[in-house]
DNA sequence: AGGGCGAGCCAC
DNA sequence: AAACGTGGCTCGCCCT
């Protein structure tokens, strides 16, 4: 396929493509770089195409005194930052880290055919989301993107490389038209612009990176690491005292993070060995063993130090002095956001590792989680009127739920009442069973059971909803949040288990992925709020956002983050109240 | 040597 | 007879 282009190298050159670029209402957009990083390479060129005719921008001659002062490519950053004109790329958050850092402005208006695709794919596994394949798919068209890789730094580029590029970018305009028709017959027309709208706050997000006060992680690492070393010979001895040779040839090491050799030390014990040994089976025999209870111990420690050892720390940015995580933001079918390099989202709640997350001098981090907001979201999906009730008065909420299937007083509610409701609550929306709802309570097979009727007896609407959720799954084999968001279930009806798998995951999907179209949609509220201001997003947790702004400032910021949560969350709850709770502090520490 | 996978454990 | 949803990270083990 040929692509009609034009190679841009001069400031007339961009006034008269701009000009001409600027009459179109979609534009592909693409870039390429020198590198993936944004803060370790540059922007070579910038592609802009209707579909037909495709404008390559070649950053090299304007790069004399920095890109983002350059008054020649104004006419440029104006094109791409204007609402006027659609923006249609493929994984926009990669181009717009670029563009921001480099370029110093914000792309107006996305259509991401990356995250389009994931979104009409609907959690089929089977699927894949590159350009090429997206483009096979939905236009029939092959992609060749060998030149993808090539050498982008070289003084003068291939015709090859040149022609690559302007492809890249004129291939996005027919197919968003497809993908268009595609999201509008499908009923994701809507989900998907919360995607859309979504892209800039988080490439923002990544430029920020969260700040990390790198010698106190060292700090309690060191102590960690003592603690770990210690632990580590307790077990060894605990161990090996079956073994007679021990004490001839020294002690028998044996690899303590290995499940194979610990499963037979202990069973050399005489220890009797649940099945698996995860912390909760151990748990029971770690009274009567010694040696079960340094065992858990040292899996505390050792998962201390390895998965938040010196390791987190090489992920820190000389330029920046801070972390800049990679978010995927489809990371997981319901919608919800997963996290590497490193997992933010997974930072011990233990206070000593998240004071290590501390504001720079003069700034404070503003930090605001949204208040049981599956709950709430269940409360809203359920209509059930008792639930409601509970949340509208405002008050302890498993208390109430707990004098509510009790039959008691709240002021009457026992702590063990309390926290069997509050297990429950939990449990409920990810499909608990009596089983293993007896497990976590202690509660006998027969007991749970009953306390689970009684649960669902006081609760009728909540329990024909989740028992209609999991029937619509079973037939219509898809299941939908709030903004409209789809997963499609496959699953073979003759496997019991399976069937049952699939009935949880249906029923959990609606009410964890709404809870993922709140927070996208609170982004984007948030990110237009604080456009101007010293507020920076620096890091999300499912149903937390922090922000890091000027001490100044705080107040302000905290105000302006509670109502743009809120009204992201009133938009899909309507019948329950949304309740943030919000803090203002130095650290991430509570 | 390095990929794939499961166990285990961190978060919500 | 059953066994709670979503992710990522690190380790050991097994394979090519």
């Amino acid at each position: 396929m040929e692509t009609y282009f034009e190679l841009v190298r001069d400031a007339d050159g961009v006034r008269v493509a701009c000009e001409e670029l600027s009459r179109e209402p979609f534009l592909g957009l693409d870039t390429e770089t020198t590198e993936l990083d944004p803060y370790k390479g540059d922007i070579r060129l910038v592609q802009l195409s209707n579909g037909r005719k495709s404008f390559v921008f070649d950053m090299l001659p304007f790069r004399n005194g920095g890109l983002k002062e350059n008054a020649d490519l104004t006419p440029l950053r104006d094109l791409i930052g204007s609402d006027a004109q659609t923006k249609i790329l493929h994984n926009a958050k990669f181009d717009a880290k670029w563009i921001g850092h480099h370029l110093g402005c914000e792309i107006g208006n996305v259509f991401d055919t990356y995250l389009a695709s994931q979104v009409i794919a609907a959690g089929e596994r089977d699927r894949r989301h590159g350009l090429a394949d997206v483009a096979q798919f939905f236009t029939g068209t092959t992609l060749d993107k060998t030149e993808q890789v090539s050498d982008w730094n070289a003084p003068e580029l291939s015709a090859s490389q040149i022609e690559y590029a302007a492809r890249d970018a004129a291939v996005l305009p027919p197919l968003r038209e497809q993908m268009a028709d595609r999201l509008k017959n499908d009923e994701l027309e809507r989900v998907a612009q919360l995607e859309f709208e979504c892209v800039v706050p988080i490439a923002q997000m990544e430029l920020n990176g969260f700040a990390v006060d790198q010698p106190l992680w060292r700090e309690r690492l060191g102590k960690v690491k003592t603690e770990q070393a210690k632990t580590a010979d307790q077990l060894q001895d605990l161990l090996s005292a079956g073994v007679s040779q021990a004490s001839l040839f020294g002690r028998a090491e044996i690899n303590l993070d290995s499940q194979q050799q610990v499963v037979d030390a202990l069973l050399n014990l005489g220890i009797p060995v649940p099945e698996t040994t995860r912390a909760w089976q151990l748990q029971p025999l770690a009274e009567e063993y010694p040696v079960v209870a340094k065992l858990l111990e040292y899996r505390g420690v050792q998962k201390a130090v390895t998965s938040f050892g010196e390791n987190f720390l090489e992920f820190v940015e000389p330029k920046t002095g801070r972390l800049h995580a990679d978010f995927r933001q489809i990371g997981a079918p319901t919608g919800r956001f997963s996290c590497s390099e490193p997992n933010l989202q997974q930072v011990p709640h233990d206070n000593e590792y998240r004071k290590c997350f501390r504001a720079p001098d003069g700034r404070k981090l503003v930090i605001a989680d949204y208040s049981q907001i599956e709950l709430r979201i269940l409360a809203e999906f359920s209509g059930d009127e008792k639930f409601i009730e509970a949340f509208i008065s405002g008050a302890d909420f498993h208390k109430i739920t707990a004098a509510q299937v009790f039959s008691v007083k709240p002021d009457d509610v026992t702590d063990e009442q309390r926290s069997f409701a509050k297990r429950l609550n939990f449990g409920i929306v990810y499909g608990v069973g009596a089983s293993r709802f007896g497990m976590m309570t202690g509660l006998s097979q027969n007991d749970a059971e009953s306390t689970m009727r009684r649960y669902f007896s006081t609760y009728r609407k909540l329990d024909a909803y989740l028992r209609d959720s999991a029937t619509r799954v079973t037939s219509e084999r898809t299941a939908r949040t709030a903004s409209g968001r789809m997963l499609k279930l496959s699953f073979d009806e003759t496997d019991r288990q399976a069937v049952g798998s699939a009935r949880r995951y249906g029923v959990n999907m609606p009410i964890q992925g709404t809870s993922a179209d709140i927070l996208k949609l609170a982004l984007r509220r948030l990110h237009d709020a604080i456009r101007y201001t010293s507020a920076r997003l620096v890091n999300i947790v499912h149903d937390e956002i922090i922000i890091e702004c000027d001490a100044v400032d705080c107040d302000e910021t905290a105000f302006t983050l509670g109502k743009a949560m809120s009204e992201a969350g009133s938009e899909f709850i309507r019948s329950v109240p949304v309740k943030i709770d919000a803090r203002i502090s130095d650290s991430w520490a509570k």
